[in-house]
RNA sequence: GCCACUGUGGCGGAAUAGGCAGACGCAACGGACUUAAAAUCCGUCGAAAUUAACCUUUCGUACCGGUUCGACUCCGGUCAGUGGCACCA
C-alpha cells in the first residue's frame, strides 16, 4: 500500500522542479484557459467547498492537457474585504497581517492539493502592484465617463457611526449594536453599467453558460418596454411616470411619489397644511430598510401631499400621493395609480378610500377588481374596444403626438455603487480641490498606497478620513492643497478584471498587454459557484465591455464557457455554518486518506453541479479501489513482455471495455460529468482483474499495454497516485507528458449484440443479433424463437420496430 | 407571490437523440480463505404475488392525466424540496 503523503510531497516536488504546471508561452497557439473563481482568504484553512471547487475542475484541467492543450490553470487570492476589517475591529490585528497569514496558509494547502496551478502567475488584489492596476480601471472609466459621483441612500448605524452592507443589517438592526438603521444620503462613486443593460442581456445568447443563470441574469437586468407619461403638477412641475400599462392610462386615480422624490419638498412648500404629515411619512419611510420596504407582507402606506396634477388626456385633476411601496431607484421614481388594474394600487384605494375606475374589461365572462390581465378598453375615449397590445401601442402614439410622453424602455439594473467607507480596500484615486473641484491622480502617481497606521474602528467617517498624512496632498490641476477621497472600491470592482492580469501576474508597466489579453482570453471554461450569478458574474462582463470600447481588448464576453459546482451541504442537509456546528473539515480526511483520494470522492459520490449532504460512508471504499489498482498494476510490472498481435475472444472483451471506458470518459469529463468517467475506469479496472485471474496463457504485450492505458486513463482523476504507478511501470518521464489514450472505434464493433426482444411492448426474450442483418432477416430470425412465438399466440405481426443495437418491438395483432 | 431547478432502491447516484430503469459504488446478507479477525476473493441485493425450489407474472422513476408501438425522458395539471428575485409600476 502506497503512503500517500510521502508520495505527494515527491510528486509535487517534481512537478515543481520540472515546471510541469508552468504556463509555456510559446504554445500560446494550443492554450486553454481554464479558470477557478479565486479564494477569498476569510478563514486560515481551505474548507469542502474549496475543495469540490478546485479538485474536480484540475481533473477536468489534468485531462485538457493530456488531450494536448497547453492548459493554463492560475490561482490566486481575493484578498481585500469587509471580514478581514471586522475582524481587526474585534481582535484588533490589523487586517494585512491577518490576511497575509490567512493567504499563507490557504497557499500552502492548495499546494499540498496538488493541483496544476502555475503559482508563477499567482496574484493577491490586496497587493500594490495588482490594486495599482485596479486604480488605474477606474481612472479609464473615468475618462471614459463611465465612472460618475452621485448621491445615493446607505444603511446606517447612527451608535456605530459607520455605513453597513445590507448582510451587515439583521431585521432592520445593526448587526453589531442592535440599533435601528437609518438610511442616509451619502455622494458616492458609481459605474455606468446600465449603459451596458441591452448588450449585457444580447451577449448572453453568445455565451455557452447554464440556462439557469442567463436567465438570472436576464431577470436582475429587468427590461421591461412601456411608456411615459407627463402629468402636469399644479406647481408648474411635471410628473413623469413609467407604465407598462398605458392602455390603462384613462382609468388613473392618483399619482403616487416615491418619499424620496425631489419634488416633495416643492409639494410641501405648496400644501404646508400637510407638511408635518408629509415630513412624517418622509421619516418613516427612511426607517424602513429595503427588506421591510419591499416585502409584499408590509401594510401600504403613504399621504396626500394635498397638491393635484392633470391628467394628460382626460385633463381631470388627481390627487397626489406619496407612497413607500414606489421607489425612488426604479424607473422615475413615480407611479400613475389604477386602481381597478393593480393590485397594490387597489389595496392603496381601498385603504384610502379613493375612487377605482374601471377601463379594462375581461373576455368572456365577469371581470373582478383588481382586474390585471389583457382586456378590451372601457371608458376610454376613443380608444374604447381596442384590445391589450393594440391599446397600448396606440395610445403611446397618440402621447407622443399630444407631447404627454412616449415608448420607453426600462431597466431594473442600476448603476454600480462603488464607494465603500471601508479601510480594507483600494483607495479610490481622486482628489477632491476646492480650486478644480474632483481631480483624477495621474496616472503616473498610482498607486495610491493604502496607508497601514489607520485607526479603523468606527468613527463616523471612512477611516481613511482621519489619517492626515493620507487624505493631504497637492491638486495635480492646479499645484494647491487638496484632499484625497477618502473612499475605497467595492471589492467587486478587484474581481471583477483579475482574469485578465493572471497571464501577466508580474506586469509592472502595465496592468496587462493588449496583444497577450487577446490571445489568452476570454476564459475558456470559468468554474465557480451560482451564488455569483448577478453580482461578480455581471460586473464581470460590464468590464470586458467597457475595456473593449477603450480599444483595450477586441473580445466581448470574459467567460466563454461556465459551469457552476454544486454545495456541498452538511451531514443533516443543511448549509454548512459554524452555527449550526455541521462544518466537515477537509483536513482530516486529507491527512488519512490523502488528496488524491479525497478529490476522488468527491468527484465519484457527488453529482458535480448538483451536490448534496456530507457523507463519508465511500471514502473508504476510494482508498480500497486505489490499493486494488495498485496491486493491480505492480503485479503486472513483474511480468514478461512476449504476446503478439492477435487477439482471442478475451481479450477483444478486454479492448472493448477499455475503449468503451475511453469514449464515455472522453465524452463525460468534458461534461463535468465525474461521476460516472470514475464509474467507468472501474469497470475498466474490473475488466483487467477478471482478465488477469481468468486467463492463464496471457497475452503479455497486449495486457501491459492496457495496463499503461490504465495508468494514463486515471492519471487526471488521481494525479500523484498515477504518477508513482507510471514511475513502477519503469517509464522516465511525467505522465502528463503521455496522450489521453484515443478511442479505438473498431474494438467497440461487435460481431453480435444483444437486443431486447418485445412484444407488444413487452419484453418477451434477449437475442443475440449478427451485425449487418437486413431489418427482413431479423424479423425472421425472431419470429423463429420459441418464446417470441409463444408470445404472439399465433396472431400476425402487423409492424416491427427496431432500434439498432438494442431493441426489436413487434406489433402483432 | 413570481421565476427557475430538482424529485429514481436502505444510501450516493447512472440511464448520450423517446428504446432492456437502477450503470458504478456504499450499506446489508451469504459463501471461500483464516486458529481467529482484518484484508482479499466469489455470490445475492426495487416491491409484491406465486413456487418446495427453479421458473413465472404483476407493479415500480413524487402524484394525477395525456401523446406514443414504446415515457425517468415529451405535454397539461397537482404536491414537495432547493435556489434566485421580491411592491419593478
Amino acid at each position: 500500500m502506497m503512503d500517500m503523503k510521502s508520495v505527494e510531497s515527491k510528486w509535487q516536488a517534481k512537478w515543481e522542479k520540472s515546471k510541469l504546471n508552468v504556463f509555456n508561452k510559446k504554445e500560446m497557439d494550443k492554450k486553454l484557459y481554464v479558470l477557478e473563481m479565486f479564494s477569498y482568504p476569510s478563514g486560515a484553512n481551505l474548507h469542502v467547498g474549496h475543495w469540490y471547487n478546485y479538485g474536480p475542475t484540475d481533473s477536468y484541467a489534468r485531462f485538457k492537457k493530456m488531450q494536448g492543450y497547453e492548459v493554463f490553470q492560475p490561482m490566486g487570492f481575493d484578498a481585500f474585504g469587509l471580514p478581514a476589517e471586522n475582524y481587526a475591529i474585534k481582535t484588533g490585528i490589523h487586517p494585512k497581517d491577518s490576511t497575509e497569514k490567512n493567504v499563507a496558509t490557504m497557499e500552502q494547502q492548495l499546494r499540498n492539493m496538488g493541483a496544476m496551478f502555475d503559482w508563477t502567475a499567482e496574484m493577491k488584489t490586496c497587493e500594490e502592484n495588482y490594486y495599482k492596476w485596479t486604480q488605474w480601471l477606474f481612472l479609464q472609466l473615468y475618462k471614459k465617463g463611465l465612472a460618475y459621483r452621485k448621491e445615493a441612500l446607505v444603511n446606517w448605524c447612527p451608535d456605530c457611526e459607520t455605513v453597513l452592507a445590507n448582510e451587515q443589517v439583521i431585521d432592520s438592526a445593526c448587526e453589531r449594536c442592535g440599533s435601528t438603521v437609518l438610511r442616509k444620503n451619502m455622494t458616492q462613486w458609481f459605474f455606468k453599467i446600465t449603459d451596458y443593460a441591452e448588450e449585457l442581456l444580447d451577449g448572453l445568447d453568445t455565451i455557452d453558460w447554464p440556462e439557469k443563470t442567463k436567465l438570472m441574469q436576464k431577470n436582475w437586468i429587468g427590461k421591461s418596454t412601456g411608456c411615459e407619461i407627463y402629468f402636469d403638477c399644479e406647481t408648474g412641475d411635471r410628473i413623469t411616470v413609467f407604465t407598462t400599462r398605458p392602455d390603462t392610462v384613462f382609468g388613473v386615480n392618483y399619482v403616487v411619489l416615491a418619499p424620496e422624490h425631489p419634488l416633495v419638498e416643492k409639494l410641501k412648500a405648496a400644501h404646508p397644511e400637510q407638511a408635518e404629515a408629509i415630513d412624517a411619512y418622509v421619516k418613516y419611510a427612511a426607517e424602513a430598510n429595503d427588506i421591510d420596504r419591499l416585502s409584499t407582507a408590509r401594510e401600504k402606506t403613504g399621504v396626500f401631499t394635498g397638491a393635484y396634477a392633470t391628467h394628460p388626456l382626460t385633463g381631470k385633476q388627481v390627487p397626489i400621493y406619496l407612497a413607500d411601496y414606489v421607489l425612488y431607484s426604479y424607473g422615475t421614481g413615480a407611479v400613475m395609480a389604477v386602481a381597478a388594474h393593480d393590485e397594490r394600487d387597489y389595496a392603496f384605494a381601498k385603504k384610502y378610500n379613493l375612487p377605482i375606475t374601471q377601463v379594462i374589461q375581461k373576455v368572456g365572462g365577469e371581470t373582478e377588481l383588481p382586474f390585471c390581465d389583457d382586456g378590451i378598453l372601457v371608458n376610454s375615449g376613443d380608444f374604447d374596444g381596442l384590445s391589450g397590445e393594440e391599446a397600448r401601442n396606440a395610445i403611446a402614439v397618440h402621447l407622443t403626438k399630444i407631447g404627454k410622453g412616449g415608448k420607453k424602455i426600462n431597466y431594473r439594473l442600476r448603476d454600480w455603487s462603488v464607494s465603500r467607507q471601508r479601510y480594507w480596500g483600494a483607495p479610490i484615486p481622486m482628489i477632491h480641490c476646492e480650486k478644480c473641484g474632483v481631480v483624477p491622480v495621474p496616472e503616473k502617481d498610482l498607486p495610491v498606497k493604502l496607508p497601514y497606521d489607520v485607526e479603523f474602528r468606527p468613527n463616523g467617517k471612512s477611516p481613511l478620513a482621519s489619517h492626515e498624512g493620507f487624505m493631504n496632498c497637492t491638486c495635480p490641476a492646479c499645484g494647491g492643497k487638496a484632499k484625497r477621497d477618502p473612499d475605497t472600491l467595492d471589492t467587486f470592482v478587484c474581481s471583477s478584471w483579475y482574469y485578465l492580469r493572471y497571464p501577466e501576474a508580474k506586469n509592472d508597466k502595465a496592468a496587462f498587454t493588449p496583444e497577450i489579453a487577446n490571445k489568452m482570453l476570454p476564459v475558456d471554461v470559468y468554474v465557480g459557484g451560482s451564488e455569483h450569478a448577478c453580482m461578480h458574474l455581471l460586473y464581470a462582463r460590464f468590464i470586458t465591455k467597457a475595456l473593449r470600447d477603450m480599444g483595450y481588448v477586441n473580445f466581448d464576453e470574459p467567460f466563454k464557457r461556465l459551469v457552476h459546482q454544486g454545495i456541498i451541504l452538511g451531514p443533516d442537509g443543511n448549509r454548512m455554518s459554524k452555527s449550526k456546528g455541521n462544518v466537515v473539515s477537509p483536513d482530516k480526511y486529507v491527512d488519512e486518506y490523502g488528496s488524491d483520494v479525497f478529490r476522488l470522492y468527491l468527484m465519484f459520490g457527488f453529482s458535480y453541479t448538483e451536490g448534496g449532504p456530507w457523507n463519508d460512508d465511500g471514502i473508504k471504499s476510494i482508498a480500497k479501489f486505489l490499493d486494488r489498482v495498485e496491486r493491480l498494476v505492480c503485479k503486472a510490472a513483474e511480468y514478461p513482455t512476449n504476446g503478439n498481435t492477435e487477439k482471442t475472444n478475451a481479450e477483444k472483451d478486454l479492448d472493448y471495455v477499455k475503449n468503451h471506458a475511453i469514449k464515455s470518459i472522453t465524452r463525460d469529463v468534458e461534461d463535468f460529468s465525474f461521476n460516472t468517467s470514475i464509474a467507468r475506469i472501474m469497470e475498466y479496472v474490473n475488466a483487467l482483474q477478471k482478465y488477469d485471474v481468468d486467463v492463464a496463457e496471457k497475452n503479455y504485450a497486449f495486457y501491459n499495454a492496457c495496463i499503461k492505458d490504465l495508468v494514463r486513463m486515471f492519471a487526471p482523476f488521481a494525479p500523484h497516485f498515477s504518477e508513482e504507478l507510471w514511475e513502477v511501470l519503469g517509464q522516465k518521464n511525467s505522465v502528463f507528458e503521455e496522450s489521453y489514450p484515443l478511442v479505438d472505434e473498431a474494438a467497440l464493433v461487435k460481431a453480435e449484440t444483444e437486443y431486447a426482444v418485445q412484444v407488444n411492448s413487452k419484453i418477451k426474450a434477449k437475442m443475440m443479433i449478427a451485425e449487418g442483418m437486413t431489418n427482413e432477416e431479423i424479423q425472421a430470425l425472431v419470429v423463429a424463437n420459441p418464446e417470441i412465438a409463444a408470445a404472439m399466440a399465433g396472431k400476425t405481426v402487423k409492424k416491427c420496430i427496431i432500434v439498432k443495437g438494442r431493441l426489436i418491438n413487434l406489433i402483432v395483432g
